[in-house]
DNA sequence: GACTGTGAAGTAGTTCACAGCT
DNA sequence: AGCTGTGAACTACTTCACAGTC
């Protein structure tokens, strides 16, 4: 609510949950400070990188000492907010939305299953990681129910931006689009994609490029 | 074989399975001619950035006219070193790595389904997607018969980083981490990661912070 | 002495704008 | 006339290096 209101870098954002996992670790190894020396090393990026990053947030490190773990979790999760759940709706029950559906580390880190839906008659009312499959036509008394919710897309690519539009309709503001398609959504709608063949294929180019340095981005 | 010796910049290959994609669609549409323009609406971006990204290829634009669908799309697959198929291991049979392994989305794009292994012996020998789960202790076996291979990291966190050990050791140069852990491998293998609760928190910051413009990233 | 926070310098990526070909 | 290919200008991001604080 007072925070800082410095324009926060995309690409600072991107690290943050990063960032977040690993204080989560450390708050569990009841690690009390942590410098921005050790926390970049568990980042897999550079110093001044971390420092430039959490000083965004705002002023939360001690000179000579570091940053106090707990302290800086508490702000990280204000940062993102995630601070309370988000519940997540999935739309489509093939193959990616029931592994999606099942993968306990959606819950595990704040978001848990809502709901999942499908066009199709036959999966409807089939069991799915705890929920039963609803029809499309519940979309909107769902995300009304649940609000705020994600919405994610878990369909073939032909049908991605029908969803989307339903997702919009039905009061979803933010979307993961995992089908693999170019979606659009009105401005101030969050949307994200992750395509699993693409990232297969960027590997493949780096291995078929590979003589010398730069193949692997050393992050992950 | 040829080729361009131009440096490609890693924001650019990150966009060529993008236009590979679109390019497959154009041919499937029998569209022998696309413009700059025309490809930069289907991907998301602006024409002057896919005009400069397709110039590291080479000079395959004719002037006055546009790109031959065909001869770009060949060109494309020439590039990204996805002319002939990359089978996949999957490492781990849960929810996440049953759900790669069933994707038809891999496949489909040239990413077939090699084997999936798992440490857990209860596991082993049951059915997943077309393959028996199979031992840890088959991987360098695996690896041997399927080369060039991509493993996929599908674990828990905590054990992501042996299992890469153990894929290099095996013989593998390609790694994609599903695993919310770092890992780090030696230079001249490439590593990608995709973390599904990252973008969510992602989503959940831009959610968070929508007051003014640039919430949402427009690409997707 | 140790470590943060940040201007300044350096590098990468994007967009402009137009010359050059068809 | 239409559309590519690309230097040049611009914007975003990263890294350096050090003053400031504990």
């Amino acid at each position: 609510m007072d925070g800082h209101a410095r324009r926060i870098p995309d690409a600072t954002v991107a690290r943050l949950p990063e960032y977040l996992r690993i204080l989560v670790e450390l708050a569990e190894q009841r690690i009390g400070t942590v410098s921005s020396e050790r926390l970049a090393e568990l980042a897999g990026v550079n110093a001044a990188k971390v420092r430039k990053d959490l000083s965004y947030l705002g002023t939360y490190g001690t000179r000579g000492v570091g940053y106090d773990v707990d302290y800086l979790l508490f702000q990280m999760r204000q940062a993102l907010g995630v601070t309370q759940d988000w519940p997540v709706v999935v739309v489509g029950a093939g193959n990616l939305g029931r592994a999606l559906a099942n993968y306990a580390g959606f819950s595990d880190r704040g978001f848990p299953l809502a709901a999942v839906v499908d066009v199709d008659d036959a999966k409807v009312g089939t069991t799915v990681g705890e929920v039963a499959v609803r029809p499309m036509s519940d979309l909107a008394e769902l995300v009304r129910a649940n609000q705020p919710v994600i919405g994610v897309i878990a369909t073939p690519g032909p049908v991605a931006q029908l969803v989307a539009d339903q997702l919009v309709a039905a009061g979803v503001t933010a979307i993961l689009n995992f089908a693999p398609a170019l979606v659009s959504v009105p401005p101030n709608i969050s949307l994200r994609k992750v395509d699993l063949a693409l990232e297969l294929q960027i590997l493949s180019f780096y291995q078929s490029h590979r003589e010398s340095g730069s193949a692997s981005r050393s992050w992950a």
